[in-house]
DNA sequence: CTGATCAGTGAGCAA
DNA sequence: TTGCTCACTGATCAG
């Protein structure tokens, strides 16, 4: 950092000098055209020009670099997010397994009983119903 | 950067200053003891002391933010595997309910057609076992 | 002090 | 030119 130092946390705007009265905010707002145009309007010398535009490109940088930021710990957040909801989903599904599991058992020792009862009282089953 | 530039996306050593021939390399890996023996060794004025140690907190710093970007790739790795590992795995489970479901409904069916039978058959059946 | 992390910075690539 | 991403840096915080 060349001039400036922090102050609470953020950074002192950058080039405060009386002959670029131009503020950060709009600096980083404003159009290369007008820019260009107000570049002129003041007279500013060839290096005062360049030393703004390359202080224009700073502070666009800075505001490139927070963004790359939050959107990386969006990412981040996105996955985790995703990952916690296929492991609900996974829960359901287990439990629903397991239902299916219980339901089988149950009608499969029905249909066994009944074939008990079948065979009990001498009544011969198909072939094709004596099997599950 | 102060004085350095670029060279194939590594930076260049720090100060190359013939005064401190103390490489990068040596500056971070020995400890604070050596390093200050060797400071001694060589005629070092104050300052030149004092900017040593900067240098090595700076290599250190170079290298600690390295690792936290190394953490970072491999924790947003660790992420995606494991959300892959996850999708794998409900795929399997998506299958075993078809499968189940299927079987589910063989077996209804078996078991109605086993009723019919014994009702076409005058064959009083167990209230218990009348319903599924 | 050491190590980790944050915001800012310039380099360099891509659109 | 603009926007993004990388490596580096100093500031700052925790241990």
């Amino acid at each position: 950092m060349p001039q400036e130092t922090k102050k609470n946390g953020k950074l002192a705007p950058l080039s405060p000098s009386p002959l670029h009265d131009i503020s950060d905010d709009e600096l980083v707002s404003i159009s290369v055209r007008d820019l260009n145009r107000q570049l002129k309007l003041r007279g500013l010398s060839r290096e005062e020009i360049v030393r703004t535009k390359q202080r224009r490109r700073t502070l666009k940088n800075r505001g490139y670099a927070a963004s790359c930021r939050i959107k990386r710990i969006e990412q981040k957040d996105e996955l985790e997010t995703e990952k916690s909801q296929e492991w609900r989903d996974m829960e359901i599904m287990q439990e629903e397994l397991h239902q299916m599991r219980d339901e089988m058992t149950g009608i499969k020792s029905r249909y066994e009983a009944l074939k008990r009862f079948a065979t009990a009282n001498k009544i011969p089953i198909p072939r094709e119903l004596e099997h599950l």
